[in-house]
DNA sequence: CCGCATCCTTACCGATACTG
DNA sequence: CAGTATCGGTAAGGATGCGG
């Protein structure tokens, strides 16, 4: 079986959730730093300007309830936790990669965009 | 000038803010609309279930805002307005869909392993 | 070092009512 | 038909302190 009648356009499809909790800003930027090697908590959170540690926690639960990221821990003193990407993740972080350079890429004219359209209120 | 140095980690950088608005469920699922045809208000309004006419109205502010979708409207009793993607909106659109696709692909598995986290954690 | 628990503030969202 | 305006509940998120 490939494929099942999943429609997210409807309110009660599961997929709806799960979409929810993948088009996320922190989904976006965590699935990109995991795809790429392996990190451990405080690690993830130096490299994620903003993200709370109350937020860093929430959100690597979910990912790893969902299957797409593996949480570790490792009995040392202190000890040390290290989140590594799934396979399901890494092929969902093509996709949220694409997404995260489509915004870096296209800034420029987006902000234009913003620009232009604040002038044209301005006048109100 | 091709590239700039945009860089989405960094909570300041204005890329930051695009990437929260396009990593959005109901950005997902208009942009998935109106890639295929020019839509009418209520006509997205229907087709989204579960979308409020009041965030509707705002997303598609934002969008429009952004550059990524055209608002026209047309001085018939009653008005008629139409939404259109733009050229910038369906280079995005590409991407959202990709990230809409996924989730309906891989369903099965992520509520497989949402049940089995679950499992585990029932005997707390 | 890796979190969880608590408090508290805020911004989101749904429901409702009303205009062009 | 296509919105805007207002109100009220709710849940997300920051700050802080503690525990494994």
């Amino acid at each position: 079986m490939v494929a099942a009648n999943w429609n997210a356009y409807e309110a009660e499809c599961p997929t709806r959730a799960v979409l929810d909790r993948i088009a996320d800003k922190w989904t976006v930027l965590l699935l990109g730093l995991l795809a790429e090697r392996p990190m451990r908590f405080n690690e993830l959170r130096r490299h994620v300007d903003g993200l709370s540690q109350k937020v860093l926690s929430q959100t690597l639960k979910s990912l790893e309830r969902d299957g797409l990221v593996t949480r570790r821990a490792f009995a040392t003193v202190p000890v040390t936790v290290e989140y590594s990407i799934t396979p399901l993740g890494a092929s969902l972080a093509e996709t949220t990669n694409a997404l995260r350079l489509w915004a870096e890429a296209h800034m420029d004219t987006v902000v234009a965009s913003q620009a232009a359209y604040d002038r044209r209120g301005a006048d109100a």
